[in-house]
Formats: structure tokens, sequence, C-alpha cells
RNA sequence: GGACGCUUAGCUCAGUUGGUUCAGAGCGCCGCCCUUACAAGGCGGAGGUCGUAGGUUCGACCCCUACAGCGUCCACCA
């Protein structure tokens, strides 16, 4: 246990190194963190979305790790079992490439090194490198359960991986086909749609005729800017509703150069209004074509070499020949042919391969795919039916439009590095039959071919794509499919389905839906129930916002213009940090941040901090209360009841604001209590007592009463700011080593004690002492300047008990003397104000400068009237009285008396000046 | 091109059963205070026709339409 308790006196500025550290790893060696199955416990999971091993933490981890702890931590204070799962992500091309340019420092490729070499050295740099984003995650006071993380790469969630695979192909609904992918011709493997760069290029459009069979000297004219790729042409499409076309559909055309007959096809894919309308289909050789080329059933034609050079279905003229060597020369054969319509300037995006920036060549090649449809259709119904709530509610429209339009997912991935594809295939021998040729798809590795027994096997050189094992996690986690052997059978039933799902919108397809679909599929097999209820693997998904710089720009490591979270920390306490993110963390809005932000965060620390620092300075002059106090009503004057009442109905807003994921509101809301009402208020007032003549168990009373909604409210905050709660809760009570805010209960709201009498009294009292202020601030009277106020009270306000809070006006507007005058009596020369109907005199008495307070009184006078004057309209319209409701009307009369009382009595006072 | 979101003080943002004492907060600015928790603080003040134009309504920051600007996602660029 730190020291804790033993020293009570605080510097007078909070510093936050010392006290994270120090408070973490007591967390951390008591096992606070830790969640077990409790059947006494409603459980509250959280699966962390798991960050790349690759990964830095930057501020879009700050706020979304910032969320999730304030999450759990809630939930653990208000009696659930919370369990927040920790973890790492293998992050397949992003980890072989930061390796593979190591490598190249030292002149070497990956292929240098082989396969396995290559993976042993990969897995060398993850045990290096891979847990700096863990351990940023401890400074930031997260409190993961870090006996359970796991990394998507364990030997069990592989197991996982292989398992979901073997399934689904004997369900079906894995198969493998051709596909186009990113191909770079230099470095002849695939890449993924992240490693291509994209840039507006110069190029040209050709518009080439192709011949109509059967009708001499007709063309179809179709637009293209790549020609080279005609001799893979399988079709000409037209938009079906295009009536300039229709009566072409079903017919043929003739490829120029290549002599062969391809048929015209309608589809929806063709935009009438682009070019001429008509568009050559080439599947091997363009994404959209591809689906085309699927749709009406149409050969695939590869007419490239993986250099991207023209292959052997092309005439002989042009094999061998290089891309855009061949486009020249195709260009020229056509225009000799007479079959170049026209050619423009045309302005295209192209990609290049983000390593060689050569220009990437759409390429068909076998891949790996999951039949999307069926595990779409549950996984759009449990969020069109509120199964899972989705915050902000309008993603789910860009979810249902996916779903709808969901399309199969390609699953292989040309890289070394992930899980590899359990799939093998029978090189053979002389006993092969016919079913050798179908792949071997097993748990683990066979032996041997089932069909001809030989053990001449080859596994499948690819692996899956990083996601295939992300969108298990939510069970995974658990050691599923063998919990059972692990010993985690009853985690996975206590923890899942997980509560609540924090992360980016950017990945509502790749990961949010993938996870909904898997949790549905395999869900039944651990849960033993069909009901979507118990299979979803999250009942909530929070969707984070977007940071950005004062600019506007989204923070990012190539802009450069991201601030270093650690160095945040370091310079503002991760407190702070934390605290100004969330604060300014709207629901479903963009975050507007920069460091001087954290101002906001670290001031608010050590506000409390002073607070802090003055309850414990008056305990140890007054000493403890010989018994715990408790709020007996009767025996609290105003503040205290007030502050009660007040923090009431914080924790209920915040209870309320935490519902509806609104965590700016929740920090908003304790913000202000905190500053506002504690210490503005509530502790000033306390002042007028502590500092008094009080008898000593009084002032420990008021102390002890103090203390206790400073502990209240250090705990509603706490899950906010962690650290610096803990270390305040320490020093208040007397603490045993096991006692810890983070496992304290937060109270609940008590509506019994929200009191709007009190509530009411007070802000009379508060408004005195403001306009008080506000005429000493006018009228230049310093403020060590002591006044006195002299008030005229209406009968319904009780002059004894506003003589109670003599104090309270003495240490706040100082007050040296209150009296009463009665109706009819005005003191000579005084500055006057009306409050909540009463008048308030000061004498002045050299104090004031009587031109000065007539000014101001006719400003007021003024304003007032401009009020009243749109009162007293609004009742002269005959629309509005014949049309708004009664209690409007009645509502707008008794103001309009009001102000007409008020204004006639600043108008006396004027005139007394006079 | 499609979908969605945003526009309130110099800056960053609050503001739902539509009702002039709700036009507000923080930062910044101005003035006064080193008052025995806190100058990373306290008190007071100035500052906005709530993007523009219409409409609905007795009444619009709030509801509807159009427009402008900013932004996000998706699709497309043959």
């Amino acid at each position: 246990m730190p020291e804790a308790t033993e020293h009570n006196s605080l510097e007078k500025v909070y510093s936050s190194a010392e006290v994270e550290a120090k408070w973490y790893a007591h967390w951390e060696k008591n096992g606070f963190f830790h969640a077990t199955p409790n059947p006494d416990k409603q459980a509250y999971t959280i699966v962390i979305p798991p960050p790349n091993i690759t990964g830095v933490l930057h501020m879009g981890h700050i706020l979304n790790n910032s969320l999730q702890d304030a999450f759990v931590r809630y939930k653990r204070m208000m009696g659930y079992e919370a369990c927040w799962i920790p973890g790492t992500d293998h992050a397949g091309i992003a980890t072989q490439n930061v390796v593979e340019r190591a490598l190249m420092k030292e002149g070497k490729t990956r292929h240098d090194l082989g396969r396995d070499k290559f993976l042993e050295k990969v897995w060398e740099w993850r045990k290096q490198y891979g847990g700096v984003i863990i351990q940023q995650l401890r400074k930031l006071g997260s409190s993961c359960d870090w006996e359970r993380e796991k990394f998507t790469m364990d030997e069990t969630l592989s197991e996982a991986v292989r398992e979901v695979f073997v399934r689904l192909y004997e369900d079906g609904l894995i198969y493998r086909g051709k596909y186009i992918v990113n191909w770079c011709p230099k470095d002849h493997t695939a890449i993924s749609d992240d490693e291509v760069n994209y840039s507006e290029q110069q190029g040209k459009i050709y518009y080439i005729k192709y011949p109509l069979v059967g009708t001499p000297n007709e063309y179809a004219i179709v637009a293209t800017t790549r020609p080279e790729t005609m001799f893979g042409d399988a079709a000409i499409a037209v938009n079906p509703k295009d009536e300039r076309y229709a009566h072409l559909v079903g017919k043929a055309a003739m490829l120029p150069l290549a002599g062969r007959e391809i048929p015209i096809v309608a589809d929806d894919y063709v935009d009438a209004s682009f070019g001429t309308g008509m568009v050559k289909i080439t599947p091997a050789h363009d994404p959209n074509d591809f689906w085309v080329g699927q749709r009406h059933n149409l050969p695939q034609l590869n007419v490239f070499d993986v250099s991207a050079k023209l292959n052997e279905l092309t005439p002989e003229k042009y094999r061998g020949m290089d891309r855009y060597a061949a486009r020249k020369v195709a260009v020229a054969d056509l225009e000799a042919q007479g079959l170049i319509a026209k050619i423009d300037d045309h302005t295209n995006s192209i990609g290049r391969c983000y390593r060689c920036d050569t220009v990437i060549e759409p390429y068909l090649s076998d891949q790996w795919f999951v039949k999307m449809k069926p595990l779409a259709e549950p996984a759009l119904k449990v969020v069109e039916d509120g199964t899972i709530k989705f915050y902000p509610e309008r993603w789910t429209k860009v979810y249902q439009h996916w779903m709808l339009n969901i399309r199969d997912w390609c699953i292989s991935r040309q890289l070394w590095w992930g899980h590899r594809i359990p799939v093998w295939y029978c090189i053979g021998d002389d006993h092969c039959t016919l079913d050798c040729k179908k792949p071997i798809v097993s748990r683990t590795t066979p032996e041997k071919c089932p069909y001809c027994g030989s053990a001449n096997l080859r596994q499948d050189e690819d692996v899956l794509d990083t996601w295939f094992s992300s969108w298990l996690w939510p069970f995974s986690v658990h050691d599923w499919p063998q919990e059972g052997n692990h010993g985690k059978a009853a985690d996975l039933r206590y923890f899942y389905p997980t509560d609540t799902l924090v992360t980016a919108p950017e990945i509502i397809f790749f990961w949010v839906a993938r996870m909904v679909m898997a949790g549905l599929k395999f869900g039944p097999s651990f849960t033993g129930s069909n009901d979507p209820a118990k299979n979803i693997p999250f009942k909530e998904v929070y969707f984070t916002s977007i940071v950005r710089d004062d600019k506007g720009r989204k923070m990012s490591k190539s802009l450069g213009n991201s601030p270093e979270p650690l160095d945040l920390i370091a310079a503002y306490g991760a407190d702070a940090v934390r605290f100004t993110i969330l604060y300014l963390a709207p629901l479903g809005q963009d975050i507007i941040y920069s460091s001087e932000k954290n101002e906001l965060g670290r001031n608010f620390a050590n506000k409390i901090w002073n607070a802090g620092r003055f309850l414990l300075m008056n305990r140890d002059q007054t000493g403890e209360a010989p018994k715990k106090s408790e709020f007996n009503l009767d025996h609290l004057d105003l503040a205290d009841r007030w502050i009660l009442s007040r923090f009431h109905s914080t924790t209920q807003e915040i209870m309320a604001s935490l519902k509806d994921f609104e965590i700016n509101k929740v920090s908003r809301t304790i913000y202000d209590f905190f500053w506002h009402d504690y210490c503005d208020w509530y502790v000033e007032m306390i002042k007028s007592r502590l500092y008094g003549n009080e008898p000593l168990e009084v002032k420990q009373a008021v102390v002890s009463r103090a203390l206790d909604i400073f502990d209240g409210a250090l705990r509603l905050l706490h899950p906010i700011m962690p650290f610096i709660t803990e270390e305040l809760w320490q020093h208040i009570r007397t603490r045993t080593a096991d006692q810890t805010i983070m496992r304290a209960q937060i109270f609940e709201a008590d509506t019994r004690l929200i009191d709007k009498q009190v509530e009411d009294e007070m802000a009379f009292v508060q408004n005195v002492i403001e306009s008080i202020r506000n005429i000493r601030g006018e009228m230049n009277i310093a403020p060590s300047k002591e006044i006195s106020l002299v008030m005229k009270l209406s009968p319904a306000r009780h002059a004894n008990r506003l003589k109670q809070y003599e104090g309270y006006l003495q240490r706040l507007a100082r007050v040296t003397s209150l009296s009463f005058i009665s109706n009819g009596a005005r003191p000579k020369l005084a500055a006057s104000a009306v409050v909540q109907g009463e008048e308030l005199f000061i004498p002045l008495e050299g104090l004031i400068d009587l031109e000065f307070e007539k000014a101001r009184l006719k400003k007021e006078i003024d304003r007032l009237n401009g009020v009243l004057n749109g009162i007293r309209a609004k009742l002269n319209n005959e629309s509005f009285v014949a049309k708004a409701p009664k209690e409007v009307i009645e509502k707008e009369k008794e103001k309009q008396s009001i102000f007409e009382m008020n204004i006639e009595k600043l108008q006396k006072s004027y005139e007394a000046l006079s």
C-alpha cells in the first residue's frame, strides 16, 4: 500500500507523474482490474478494439480508450462485474511491411530469408516492439484486465480461425474463385487497397469502332482508356434503359485486331450518358467489368503475364510487348484500319504501388471467398430490430445500406505474416484419383491425402485477411473453441455477449458488421441458444469522433499535426488529458483538438486538488469528528442542505447522460458541480462557520459533512480522472490496503434529497450576493471595502430567516451589517437593486458617485422596460390571446405584473437620488 | 453522383415536449483583487439580428423547403 494516509499536507500545485505511477502499480499489483465470473453480480464487458502491434498511441487511441475506461470504471463502481479485455492485432500487411523495411536496410528481401526464417524475424520484432502500445495504454490509466490480454496470433486464437474456416467451408460458405486484385507488375505481388496510392493523371480516352456482325459498315463505338486490354474483351455492354442501343442487345460485334466475335449485353452498370454509352467489357482486367462478367457469365481472358506484358492469348504481333508499348501499337494499328473514331484528353486517377510507384494492374487471380449474403441477413436484422443499438443512431442506415449491397468477402492475402489458410493440396502420385484435385480443408495439418493416401501434400501459400481473426475477437478471447479445455467455459458464458463496443465509424464494415455476423453464426455453438440476443457479440456500439487539429484537418501521422500523447500526459497529467478529450467529445461529432486545450483538464485537476487541501487542512485543525457525521436534516444549515440537493441531482444527471453515452455532458456536469456549486458557493459558505466562533464540535461536523460530499463527488469523477481522485480519496479517510476508490460504490441518487425549496432559497441568497457584487463592480467599490446592507422584504419573505444567512453575506459580499426596513421607508442615499421582487439598498455615505448610480439604475430600468414592452405587445396581440394556451397567457400576465412592480421600485429609487 | 452530418460570441462548444429574466459556458479580451484551498485562482464587465432566403405558427436558435459554405462515408471516373 503506497503511503497515502501518512501525509496530509499536500503540495500547493498538483503534480501528476508520481501519483499516476504510484496508483497504477498499486491497482495492478492488487488485481483490482481483474474480473471473474460472479453469480451475484451482473457482468459488464468490453473488448478492446485490438490496436495493431505496429501502432503507437495516437490521439484516436486516447479518445477511444478514455471512453472505454470511463465506461468500465463507472460500471465497476455501480456494482457490475466489469471486465475490459485487452489485446493486440497482428496486422498482416502493416507488420510485414515494417519488418521488410528493416530487412531492406540490410539489403535483403524476405525472399532471401525464405518464409520460415522471415516469420521468425517477425515474431522477434513483435516480441521486442509489439508491446509498446500496451504499455502506453497503462500510462493513460486504462483499467484493462491484463491477465486476459490476447494477441490475434496466439495459438488459441489461431485455432479459432481454423475452426471457423473449416466450419464455413463445410457449410458451403467458403469457396475458391477468381478475383481481381491490385497487382504490382514489378514486385510480382498482390497488394491491398490501402497500399495503392491514387493520383490524378492527364491521359487519353480512345473511341474505338467495333464492327457489328451482320450489318456491314455499322459499328459499336466504345470509349476506353486502355486499348491494350481489348484482346481480353468478352462483351460490349449498354444500359438496358438506353433506347439508342436496345436493338443491338443480343447481337454481336467483331473484336478488331483479334478477329473474334463478342456479344452485346445489357447491364445497369453502364452509364448511358458517359462516352458513347457503350462499354467494352474486359472481365480479367477491370474490377467492374469483372462483376459484369460474373452476371453475364462471360469468359475471363487474362491477356497479361505477371510483368504486365502481353501473353499468348494475344495476336502474335503483340506477344511479349509491355502494356504501354502494346497500347501505342494497337492504337496505330486501329488507326490504320480506320477504326479509331476519335481520341480525347481525359483526366483519370490511377493507382500506383506504394513501394515502387509502378502503376498497379488489376489482375485476375485465384482467391478464397466467404459468401456473405447468408451471414448478412441475420446480422442486418438484429440492428434493425434494436437488439444491437448504435450510438449515434444514424450509423444504422450506413450499416443497412452496406448489408443490403454486400459482396462476397475475399479472405486470402498474398502475404506471409498471418494465419495460413488451412487448406492443403495433394501433389499426388500414381494413385491419385479425381477427388485428389479437391482442396483438403482441415483443422490440423493432414498427414496424407484422404483419397490416395499420398503424403505429398502442399499447404496453400496464402494467409487470411487480418479481419478474419478480428471478427471472432469477442469470443476468441475466451479461448473458443477450446474454452472447455482451457478452463474458460465459465468465462465465455459469463462475459459473452459483451456490452459496449467503442470503435471508429470507418471500420463499421471491416470489423463491426463482421463481428455481428460471426457472433450470430458461431454463437449458438457455445451459448447453446438460437436467440439472437444471446449470440450477438455486443449490445451497444459507440462510434467515436474523429480528432482533428485546429485547422479542421484529421490528425494523422503523415501530416504530422498530432501531438504526441505521451508528451501530453507528461505535461498535463493523464487525468487532465482524459478529462479534456472526454469533455470535448460530443456524440457523433468531430473533435477540434489542440494541446493547449488540456489546460482545461489540468486546471480542473488543480482545482479539485486544492479543494482537497482545504478540507484536509481544516480537518487537521479541528480534528476528526468523534463519529462519522450523518446527514440528519434537522441539523443542517442551508448550505449543507443545498449542496446535498445539488449533489443528488448531479448524480441523477450524470447517470442519465451516461445511459445516452453523452460523456461530454457527464464531464461538464461533474465539472460544474465541483467547481461552481461545491467550490465557489458551498466551500466559501462553510468558511463563515469554520472561521467563526462556532464550538469545535460544530466545526468538526462541518468539515466532516464537507468531506462526505467531497467523497461522493470524487467517486462520480473517478472514472474520468482516476488518479487524482484515488490520491485524494485515500487521504480524506483512513483506508485499508484493499480499499480503492475504483472499487468503491457510486452513491445512488436519492431524489428525496433533491429539494426545490432549498434550492430556491439558496438562489435568493446567491442573487442578493451577486447583486451586491455587481454594484461593487460597476460602482468601483473595492472588494475589501466593507458595506452595510438594508433590505426591504415583502411579507412572504421572513426577515429573520434571511438573518440566518448573514454569515454568508459577510463572507461572500463583505456585508458588515444587515438591517431591515419596513414598507415606505428608504435610506437616503443608497445604491439599490431589486432581487426576486425584494428591494436591496447599500447606503453610500461617500462610497458612491450619485450620477454613476443614477446612470446604472437608468440602464437597468431601460432594460426591464424593453422586456416589459415585449410582454405587453404580446398580450395586446389579439391572435396571441385567442390562440395561445391559457397557461402561457397567465404566465405572461404574471410576468407583466412582476416587471411592472420591479420597474416601479427601481424608478422610486432613481427619483430618490434626484 | 448517392447517403449522412455540421453552420450560435474572436476561438472551441452547450442549448428538445417552439413561449424575451435562456441567447449561455470555457478560453481569449478589459477592469479590480497576491482575501489564511487554489494567480493553473477570485469578483465584475464588454462581445452574438443563432449561415442566407423563404415558409408553417399567436409565437422559431428549435419545425419545413431551397440555397451557400464546411465535413464524413460510399460509389464512380469505361
